[in-house]
DNA sequence: AGCTCATGGCGAG
DNA sequence: TCGCCCTGAGCTG
């Protein structure tokens, strides 16, 4: 159930793991047989994230394009991969180390010019140095849809998910329905870099963390930990209870299909 | 054991 | 906007 955060945190293990080392490839379930076989005793040359996107790169040119989605999953171990359990979509085997994929939305076979386009079309990424923040701003600034969903948009902020756009629209107090055209340059500035430092250092934990220091738990003389994402965070999956910053009860509702959760008292205007 | 829900996104209508 | 994909954790009982 990942963010970009975890994508990027799964490109950097599956590079240290299997960069520059011949690979056994097969997909025990069998959905990916043949784009498995095709790149099966290759070297691995490079994984790369984009937003939520997964890519690995084999001496070929040929690229694994894996997409987790919201059920999708990456097991690790030493040695040799046991007897397959369960539904495993593709598996990584080096002479050290294997790795499972069990559950993704997407996993497929490109070729190098099929996976250029395919990262031509994901958008920018805050987490990527190679990022274009100007793209995201031109998007923001001529859409008339709440904040809250321009967040959500991978064409707009790649690898931003449900958590990061309830959290950082908290952080910089921005009611999450007001129109993102009437964000301002500034408070785009200060989203975008807020995303950055968060999402980077959530790149890092493999986890996501958004609060600030004055208001963790052991500052607040509250117990760490509340929610089973396993980070700290102001809003989300908070509905009911109270901010920890002004103790107004935070709320939820849907917003295309997805749950919204703000502060009411914090995030006006 | 069974039910609900989840950090996502696609395609049908 | 809805259904579906399809896994696993956390509840209920």
């Amino acid at each position: 159930m990942p963010e970009g955060n975890v994508v990027h945190h799964l490109a950097r293990k599956l590079s240290r793991t299997f960069s520059r080392r011949a690979v056994h490839v097969d997909s025990p379930q069998g959905r990916f047989t043949e784009g498995a076989a095709r790149v099966d005793g290759q070297v691995v040359r490079r994984v790369e994230a984009h937003g939520k996107h997964l890519f690995i790169g084999f001496a070929s040119g040929q690229w694994v394009h894996v997409h987790l989605g919201l059920y999708g999953k990456w097991r690790f171990g030493k040695g040799a991969a046991p007897d397959p359990v369960g539904l495993i979509r593709l598996r990584l085997q080096s002479d050290e180390s294997y790795a499972e994929l069990r559950g993704p939305t997407k996993c497929e076979l490109l070729t190098a010019d099929e996976k250029r386009a395919a990262v031509r079309r994901i958008g920018p990424d805050p987490i990527r140095t190679d990022a274009d923040p100007e793209v995201a701003w031109r998007r923001v600034s001529r859409s008339s849809a709440p904040i809250a969903a321009v967040l959500m948009d991978q064409s707009t902020f790649a690898g931003v998910g449900n958590i990061y756009r309830a959290e950082v629209l908290f952080r910089h107090r921005i009611d999450p329905f007001r129109e993102a055209r009437g964000v301002s340059r500034p408070e785009f500035d200060e989203l975008w870099s807020d995303l950055v430092i968060l999402m980077t250092a959530g790149t890092k934990r493999g986890r996501i963390d958004t609060v600030r220091d004055e208001h963790l738990p052991e500052a607040m003389g509250r117990a760490p930990r509340e929610d089973r994402h396993g980070g700290e965070v102001y809003v989300y999956r908070r509905d009911g209870r109270p901010c920890h910053v002004c103790g107004t009860e935070v709320r939820i509702a849907e917003l295309q299909g997805r749950k919204l959760y703000w502060c009411p008292s914090c995030q006006t205007g």
